[in-house]
DNA sequence: AATGTTAGAATGAACGTTCGAAATAATACT
DNA sequence: AGTATTATTTCGAACGTTCATTCTAACATT
């Protein structure tokens, strides 16, 4: 085995456990919050025991931290897609995949992992700058993609409001469940046709 | 002094620290969190001793409670307005107060404020049945409204899209700070227009 | 004097984190 | 190959701190 091997296989299984420790942080900070989830928990949801967690996570901020950047990264891929889309069909399938969109939005577990996310980011400085990073790089692609693909002009305001509108859904579904989801669509095409169209 | 008398000056001095107390849990929740903001600094903001509070509320919970009620009141007040705008006014006020609705959820106190509760509602079924109520009331006032003066439709639809939009300024504003508000505003009453229109 | 009001120390529970040892895997040696 | 040695992984108990809440006694007001 060459060295490059073993430290290849050390670092997978590291990050096997990490991703671990980060599913289980996921969905105890659904259920409990950042600061109602303990460390026990966590350990147990991840089948570890709490001081093995302190391996691969300097502290607890740490494990928020790692959580952030990798939804981030999600979200990133996810918006970086449109741009292999061919310009005579970007405006037909961004109205087509606004219930993918909303469906994403107003999943129970992904909405509340999203509002835990921006809840820290009021009091924790460092998660309020890793999300602002993921949103101008998402904000700016997407006003280059209206800009030079839909050839569209003042996009800074187009993308604020389609912004407002997908990240708002989290907090629509926390307030109202029950929710018609479409009949909230129909208007959401709407409003996509009206906001990208000359 | 007649008994009454006495008990509403003590009412009334009751209400008086317990408003004391709310808008120093307010300040302390927006700069801290709810879990992260301890009893002693919300005590100290309020000019009172930790101990003290317990004379005015059952415990911590019952602070954010009535957090939530006050909020809630004032939030359907404002709803509740546009009910005595003449129907021929009406769709030219809400476009027009659309930048007031921008400045209040883009406001930094409030809108934090607003994601703290939200974030408090994942956890605390009782905060999440407040915002639900809440919004089922503000929702079908709305809804009549749209329905009755403008004689429109398929309202449920229109008002889930435009509370969506307005409900979501509080994270908009959160992951890019430097919002161009007016921008915005372009494409916000393009989309009241479009959305209220038959 | 009596009743209502305040302060702040005491309490007990919960939490993040540390630490030393036990178990397991990997490596070296005969 | 089989044993000895070293390294790594894992555990769970212990520590120190923090925090909501309670309690007792002092203070003010009527």
């Amino acid at each position: 085995m060459s060295p490059l091997n073993e430290t290849a296989k050390l670092s997978r299984r590291a990050e096997v456990r990490r991703a671990q420790i980060l599913d289980a942080a996921a969905i105890c900070f659904v259920e409990q919050g950042f600061h109602g989830a303990g460390m026990a928990r966590i350990a147990e949801q991840a089948g570890m025991s709490a001081g093995h967690i302190y391996h691969y996570f300097e502290n607890k901020d740490a494990i928020i931290e790692a959580l952030v950047d990798r939804e981030s990264e999600l979200h990133s891929e996810k918006m970086l897609g449109f741009h292999a889309i061919p310009r005579d069909q970007l405006l037909q399938e961004l109205v087509e995949r606004a219930d993918e969109g909303v469906r994403t939005q107003t999943d129970p577990f992904q909405s509340a992992l999203n509002l835990e996310i921006i809840a820290e980011a009021q009091r924790n400085p460092l998660i309020a700058e890793k999300l602002r990073a993921n949103d101008t790089e998402t904000r700016l692609a997407f006003q280059k993609l209206l800009g030079e693909t839909l050839g569209l002009s003042d996009v800074e305001g187009r993308v604020e409001l389609m912004f407002t509108l997908f990240g708002g859904l989290p907090i629509r579904i926390l307030r109202n469940p029950d929710l018609d989801r479409e009949a909230l669509l129909r208007y959401l095409r709407k409003v996509i046709r009206a906001v990208l169209a000359d």
